[in-house]
Order: structure tokens, then sequence, then C-alpha cells
DNA sequence: AGCATATTTAACATCCATGTTAAATACAAG
DNA sequence: CTTGTATTTAACATGGATGTTAAATATGCT
């Protein structure tokens, strides 16, 4: 099971129809019956979905009335983008700077077969 | 099924297996047996690892006599980084900026600014 | 050829993810 | 308090992900 806050989230975000609700909530808040109109897929489908995202920290929910409006959470994908930011300059680099420092690290100090 | 490949990265991300292997790879490119060493995971699993994180796009394999090291594929991850960058600015403004961008968007031309 | 090393595939077990439909719950209003 | 609307939970089916061990494959060496 996914323990870890990356784990969860990067899952989260391993589905489209998932993606395609964080893409309407950056838009605003929204209940469950507007958010899965677009979707050919039942109501609870969608529910569920909104869980995966509110357990990745992704997406919060609140009341109003009977409607529990979802709301994006953008903290929980900077922690994703952080993440990926270690890699940053691994694609932002020209390909001869990538290949340099490659070569620098591997040559810094061990054999590279442990931590 | 994930045929769509943004879902392929992301779900080959959504594990701390397969992130720590990505580390590894990012001080150059090791064999199988070097990538497994630090776990505590039989080799056929490490190599399924492996083929995951390459049907993603995030890694390449290549041969060296009975050697198939593995070497990071940065542009793969670009991708990501790209579709996460749709959401930068829901992170970095400010929150009252924020707040103003969310309600402009939801009331179409309102100004939004308040406080 | 025959053996050693590196890696993958096969066969299998288990668990998790995702979807469905039907029933349950939460709240508002008549 | 009964009804209507919004949403979730229950029960179930199914497929996919991840791990194991044993066998197969690929390559190099003597």
């Amino acid at each position: 099971m996914h323990t870890d806050p990356l784990s969860a989230q990067f899952a989260a975000l391993a589905d489209p129809t998932r993606r395609a609700i964080l893409a309407r909530l950056s838009e605003g808040e929204t209940s469950v019956n507007d958010l899965a109109a677009p979707f050919a897929m039942s109501l609870p489908a969608i529910s569920r979905h909104l869980k995966v995202l509110e357990s990745a920290g992704l997406v919060s929910r609140s009341r109003t009335a009977q409607w529990r409006p979802a709301k994006l959470e953008p903290l929980a994908m900077k922690g994703v983008a952080d993440w990926i930011d270690q890699y940053r300059h691994f694609w932002e680099s020209s390909f001869d700077r990538l290949d340099a420092y490659l070569k620098s690290i591997q040559s810094g100090s061990d054999d590279g077969s442990r931590h």
C-alpha cells in the first residue's frame, strides 16, 4: 500500500479522469454532480475518484447543504513539482552540459555499486 | 488500462522503489544487479520495475556483453513537469492573488479584487 | 562445447484499483 | 414527517500491479 505522500500523489495523478477533474477544479470549486457530468461514468465512480484525490491531499471538500463541493489544493501538487524539479537540470541543460554533468558525477569517487 | 503517456509516467513514478531507481540513475547508467543491491527485493522484481520505467519512457536500456544497463531519459520527466507547470501559479501566487484569480475566472470579467 | 555471470520470462499468489448497481445517508423544503 | 436532491457506502466483478521461486535466455571465457 502507498503510505508515503508522494506515492499517493503520483498514483492519484496517474488517471486521466482524475486529471480532468483537477483541470475542471482549477476553474473553481464544483459539486460532484457537476464534476461527473462530462464523464461516461457513474456518480459513485466519480465520488471514489474524488476520494482518491482527497486522500492524496490534492483536493479538499466542504459542505453547503447537501452539496459537498471539491476544491483544488495546490500545495500537494507543489510537493510533486518539487520532487520533479530535482531532475529539471537533466532536461534543461544542453546535451553537452548534461553529458559533462553526468561524467563529472560518475568519475567523482566510487564505482557506483552502492548507495 | 493506461494508454496515454502521462498516465503511464505518473503510474511509474507512484512507487518508491522506482523513484529510488531513478535517483540512482541520476548518478549515471547502472546495471540491474547494481540497481537491485540496495533493495530487499528479488532481481526479477527490479527487472520488472525497470520495464515499467522503460515503458513509460523514463528510462532506456542498452547492452554491453551480458549487461543491460539502464539510463535516465529526462525528456519523459519533462513531459510530466510540463503538465504540472499548468498548476504552478496556483501555489506560487500569494493567497490573495490566487483568490483573486479564482474569482476572476469564475465570475467571468468581474475584477474580483477585494480586501 | 561447457561453465559462469547477468538478466528476463514463466507460473503462480495476492492484493489493490476501478467500475457497476442498489441501498443508505445527509440535508432542505413543503 | 415525507419527499426530493446530492452524495456516499455496500456488495460485487474484474483486471492489473507487484512480489516470489524456478527455469530459460544471452553473452563471455577457457
